[in-house]
DNA sequence: ACTAAAATAGCAACATAGTTGCAAAAATCA
DNA sequence: TGATTTTTGCAACTATGTTGCTATTTTAGT
């Protein structure tokens, strides 16, 4: 077992552990696959991801209890397809709060949590309370633009 | 047949050919039940207010033509179906030009576009080349407010 | 108004996304 | 370790969306 390996193991145990949440193969794998990339993940990106070692619910249970601890957080998009994305420390069970942007590649079409963009207050019409502002930036990611300019 | 039916008849007609498009009943019927409500339209709210008249495939398909000429455009959801609405003059065959938010009443689960809120600027970090930027605001609309204070 | 060409609609089949009930398996706890 | 609780896998189902092909409708020219 490389240590590398056993070290991040160790890691997602514990997170799983301070959740008060079953620690199970496809929750430990699962949240691994979040903590090993920057970006946001649908159900279809992990499925390929883990290959058929977990059944589709499996996955759909899994991710939906991640949402539910605030372990991780939806994110709207236009293409139908439902992303994920870690949560930083202000979210815990039952509750989210989230003030940051997410970006959408056109060309990579990976989706990314801007954490230093905070979302600023909309002003709206007299009659609508607002409770939750979501901004979902399009256009081309660091990674694509400088691969472009090469 | 009434005189009322008969104008917007016209209207819808008028509307397709407009934009060079065929006049089909599809065509009038679908681009009417934008035009009899201010909200936006999901395929499946279409179904159901057309019954079976239709075919499920050409209501998908007269929704693309109408966002690719410009009549209609989408909006990005966190419940995996697309939303549908009017477009002003500005947007026409091929390009669309929104700079309006998007309101998701979370009580009636209608979907708004306020044409009076602008989207403001969203300053991202170096390397993001931004295109286009989607502001989907939830909380409770107007009429949900007005008839739970009654 | 009639006809040929072009566009559209309907059908079937498929793909992806997501949900629910239930029994088997695994994790937790004493 | 063994009982209890939780989670998983399976099957079956719904919703959403796409594609290829043929029949029908629309359009445009006469
Ligand atoms: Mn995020
Ligand atoms: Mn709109
Ligand atoms: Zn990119
Ligand atoms: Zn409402």
């Amino acid at each position: 077992m490389p240590p590398v390996a056993a070290a991040t193991e160790k890691k997602v145990t514990e997170l799983l552990k301070r959740q008060s949440l079953s620690v199970t193969a496809s929750r430990k794998r699962i949240l691994q696959l979040f903590l090993d990339q920057p970006g946001a993940l649908s159900h279809g990106a992990i499925e390929k991801k883990v290959g058929s070692v977990f059944d589709r619910v499996t996955i759909y249970r899994t991710l939906q209890t991640f949402v539910d601890r605030g372990l991780i957080h939806t994110i709207p998009s236009a293409d139908n397809a439902i992303r994920y994305a870690l949560c930083k420390d202000e979210c815990g069970d039952g509750h989210h709060r989230h003030e940051h942007i997410h970006f959408v590649c056109q060309q990579c079409h990976h989706t990314y949590c801007l954490d230093e963009v905070v979302t600023p207050v909309i002003r709206l019409p007299k009659g609508y309370s607002p409770q939750q502002v979501e901004i979902l930036v399009q256009g081309k990611c660091k990674q694509c633009t400088v691969s472009a300019r090469r």
